[in-house]
DNA sequence: TATGAATGAGCCTTCATTCAT
DNA sequence: AATGAATGAAGGCTCATTCAT
């Protein structure tokens, strides 16, 4: 791909998460075009339709986070690596992605569906932590990996409902899911 | 009000309850109008813009609510109201509202902006069972309303999220905020 | 339907008619709508696509050609009839009608899809004027229905490429479809 | 010219005629040069405007076709030359340049006007094939060149739109056109 | 009061054309 | 000379809202 292309493709992208995170699916992709600084034209270039771009933007997304998965995991004590990313994912990332994630739910789009590979990276990331978590006896044992990604989305969820108290609501989430 | 207006109105709000949950809230008036059987300009005789039916709908839906939270005050263990509390609200009402609150967010509308009076009233109801769980010793002290509030957000989030694994994901939030 | 629409309806399918023969169909709704004093939306009301306004527009017309035929079938002479049909088509409606099928056939729309019902009637009118003509002894034997609908096409086609000879053209084909 | 701009023209308006024969001028050009196997730029180089391909594709039909009338008068009967000619030129090319001629017409673009120098050429041949036939008495007298190239037209508005009548019908109009 | 037809602004998308690479 | 990315003006269509019946 050309570099001015690939300027403009990645440029497009980054107004996308935040505008959609901030705005809503609504905004027109003429907005979107605006913000970037291209033509509508262009962005239907990189991305034919508007879902091609909301699929992007997701896969975006977590290929940023499952990277700083990864770099926590090879660092420091496995009894609180799964701890410290679940709280790195809730106050850093939480009201923007769940921002985003709103947008798509409320317009009937599952995030599951439209990026499934991007999904199971994800998943494979978060069961290593919670697997050396477990080992390390800082969590308790009844709790799998889709049910660690489920308390995930609540507490971006309370993020994006109220900042003001996410920290200490998670710690709450947190103090259920630590062994006794 | 005439009768037949009244139950018109009624029809209304209950299709659009239904179908803003189910169908997200990029349906047309003119679809709601279909399903109560009535004709779009009836629709705007009752409610002058379409945010003025989200409103009622949730006004709605809050009153409905308090009136259960009520019920259950009057009535039994309060060390355990709380909790019976919370696990109705996510495990029954969960997905349908939580379909409407996404859609609502998707959107970029804030309940607490919308109504604002139902709100107050909810969380009066939410201190009063709390206060009780504290005072009978079976939850944590250092937790106020609003975080409560944020973590109910929470668990209706999972339940929309992965509703086969909200329940031992509440079970583990639940686990978080009893007493030690 | 009421009355207002009724009119708005028949009034679009006029202007559309018009439209589409002299200036091909390439044009815009909104300039159809503007042309019949109605707004962009009351078109799509009564047509929900485009190509149901082409639809709609070529039924209208077979079937006022229809009526034609058969009230020319109902007086005079039947061996003549075939011939002050396929005459009337061609140097009365030829032209437009033309302009219509080319602007059609121009889009990859065949008629005979879009409308087959109004064709089946078209082709059944046509056949009581060949039989009677051939019974008649003035139309050579030896010719179908289909063959004298695409002669019709034919002679329609020269009248669009060059009405200065169409007529003569047109004798001239006659004189081949006539009994020796 | 270098020789492979001169190899590109050619291929582009090759693919070009095969595309709007068959598909309409809706084709955009991008479609046209990747299926050419060149860039969008390079089409423009050639053809500075969409008409000025259309052009182009037509003159270079009508000089195939003058070529091909130019071989059959030298050689043969000049009697049967011109019906041999109609002939052909219906039913072997008349499809796909009629698909060309119907697209063009649809799109409101009148080949006499786009190219007259080509058409020029094409009415002189047709003009030299019925003086030959109207001398040796196999075509009637009373019929001039324009009235010719109007059946013409007509015979291959039949094959287009019913190519299964083609032969029979186009032989109804030349028995037409033969001297009595 | 109820109806549903009419309105028109706005959105997604396409594509002829230009221009930097 | 060739490429293909960028542009931006339309066009088809939807839908919140108004208004005649």
């Amino acid at each position: 791909m050309r570099a001015d292309a690939a300027r403009n493709r990645a440029r497009v992208l980054e107004v996308a998460y935040e505008t959609f995170a901030a705005d809503g699916l609504g905004v027109p992709i003429d907005e979107i075009a605006r913000r970037a600084g291209v033509g509508a034209g262009t962005v239907y270039r990189h991305f034919p339709a508007k879902e091609d771009l909301y699929r992007a933007v997701v896969a975006e997304r977590i290929r940023t986070i499952v990277d700083e998965a990864r770099s926590l995991l090879g660092s420091g004590d496995p009894g609180t690596g799964l701890f410290d990313f679940l709280r790195s994912m809730v106050l850093q990332w939480g009201a923007a992605d769940r921002g985003l994630v709103d947008a798509l739910a409320g317009v009937g789009i599952d995030i599951n569906c439209v990026v499934p590979e991007s999904e199971g990276e994800f998943l494979a990331i978060l069961g290593e932590l919670l697997a050396a978590a477990q080992r390390a006896g800082s969590v308790r044992a009844d709790v799998t990996v889709p049910e660690v990604k489920a308390l995930l989305v609540g507490c971006q969820a309370i993020q994006a409902y109220n900042p003001a108290v996410a920290e200490h609501a998670t710690d709450v989430v947190l103090d259920g899911l630590r062994a006794q």
